[in-house]
DNA sequence: TCTGGGGTCCTAGGACCC
DNA sequence: TCTGGGGTCCTAGGACCC
């Protein structure tokens, strides 16, 4: 065997994917759910995430939950834990890590891993590295992990989808064009349902056909995303790995859908505040400060309505935000609209403390402030998110208590402990905050 | 899946400057 | 006042991802 430059792995890409990741964790969490139908999403009303068992009768993500029970009337249906399934996420990350450095985390069940010119080092080829890390992640794990192995990210993703669950598809460059002849394009990475239809109208409609498609033609089309698919598809590697991992945020959003639907500027605004609250508790908890926020109200037909506002000092703290916000919004609302949702979003983030002097004392106030929420957070932390809250948000929260009378609000409380025990059961070490 | 929630990056065009 | 050429920054919106 020779460990030079390989001609099938120019460069060697693993995707690493968990198989039905959320229902998974759950199952590995308690094993006496192992081989039954499990369902995740119970606080939204659909299936967030479903074991292969539930799969087998019948039930799909984004499915009614009421239906999915029709289908399989003995599914467990389980609420979403997403510190434990945080934690399963780390593990896997650190276990993939004792193969190569090169581990990008993607998503909460997904990472890259580039194990190029590593096959003399682990005396492996590379579809036996591949072989043994999959081992590995699902003998610690308790459960299935589907592997891509390619020269690039774009066709290692192509394989981990290639058979599921439990899958490791190897696609050396010289075959590549095998994998995708059959392939629909909107299946590709990167290819979203708007790139896909306009190069069906340009009679391209598999992976292979916008493979073979000439550069001239791709150059001349296409913006850059699509052009760099195009070249990953080909085998030449132009998506590098993110190795940083998530130091901090560009920006944090908070969104929160309401039955029924309102016209009520109290109700709407007090739904906001509760955004902004929730948003800023983020924040502070990445020790970010915000200066521009945007926020948006969604109407029925869903479309997005809302307005941009700079603040006058950089901040996390909610009352300034509301301060600031409370004059647009009337421009933003019209009269006898019904709205279904709203939102908000903190840009132009920044490391927090780093306030410039203003002359009107504000961040002298602002610090004094600061000693509030920072007990606030603390409460929060101990006795769950929504024990304490601005009274902007005291309709909003009340409502929120109603439905969760109803039975369609999580107790969240109640899953933070889980995690909690959880975390001690597996004695997985809590790396960092979730 | 008639629609949940949280992100990132790219691009075109305007404002403003020399 | 009408005309060149070129740069940067910001903004809005699009597209895609999990």
């Amino acid at each position: 065997m020779t460990w030079g430059v390989s001609q099938s792995y120019p460069r060697a890409v693993l995707h690493i994917d968990g198989d039905a990741f959320f229902a998974s964790c759950e199952v590995a969490k308690d094993p006496s759910l192992r081989g039954k139908p499990v369902i995740t999403g119970k606080e939204r009303g659909i299936v967030s995430a479903c074991t292969y068992e539930a799969k087998s009768r019948g039930v799909v993500r984004g499915m009614k939950l009421h239906e999915a029970k029709r289908m399989c009337p003995d599914a467990v249906i389980l609420p979403s834990d997403y510190e434990t399934y945080s934690l399963f996420s780390t593990r896997m990350y650190a276990i993939a890590r004792r193969y190569t450095s090169s581990v990008e985390e993607y998503g909460i069940d997904e990472c890259f891993a580039d194990i190029t010119g590593l096959r003399r080092f682990h005396r492996l080829s590379y579809p036996g590295i591949a072989a043994a890390l999959k081992r590995a992640l699902e003998a610690e794990l308790g459960m299935t992990f589907s592997i891509g192995l390619s020269c690039t990210k774009t066709l290692a993703k192509i394989g981990s989808k290639w058979e599921k669950p439990s899958g490791l598809t190897c696609i050396p460059l010289r075959e590549a064009p095998r994998f995708l002849g059959e392939l629909s394009t909107e299946k590709v990475w990167g290819i979203g349902p708007n790139t896909a239809a306009f190069l069906a109208h340009h009679g391209v409609r598999t992976a292979g056909q916008f493979a073979r498609k000439d550069e001239a033609w791709v150059r001349a089309h296409l913006a850059k995303p699509a052009r760099e698919t195009w070249q990953e598809l080909n085998g030449t590697p132009v998506l590098a790995l993110d190795l940083e991992g998530r130091a901090t945020y560009r920006s944090i959003s908070k969104t929160k859908t309401f039955t029924p639907p309102s016209a009520d500027p109290v109700f709407i605004l007090a739904q906001l505040s509760k955004n902004v609250e929730n948003a800023c508790l983020k924040a502070r908890r990445w020790h970010l400060a915000t200066e521009s926020v945007f926020f948006f109200v969604k109407t029925q037909d869903f479309r997005y309505d809302g307005c941009e506002v700079k603040l006058p000092i950089r901040t996390n703290q909610p009352h300034e935000i509301l301060a600031a916000l409370r004059p647009h919004v009337p421009k933003v609302l019209r009269k006898g609209v019904l709205y279904r949702a709203t939102g908000i979003t903190l840009g132009a983030l920044a490391e927090e403390g780093s306030v410039q002097l203003d002359l009107f004392g504000t961040v002298a106030a602002s610090a004094a402030h600061a000693k509030v929420y920072a007990s606030m957070d603390e409460i929060a932390a101990k006795y769950g998110k929504h024990t304490v809250y601005l009274g902007s948000s005291a309709q909003a929260m009340r409502h929120a208590a109603h439905e969760g009378a109803r039975g369609e609000v999580p107790a969240r409380a109640r899953n933070l402990f889980k995690g909690e025990t959880a975390r001690k059961r597996l004695n997985l070490p809590l790396l960092g905050e979730v």
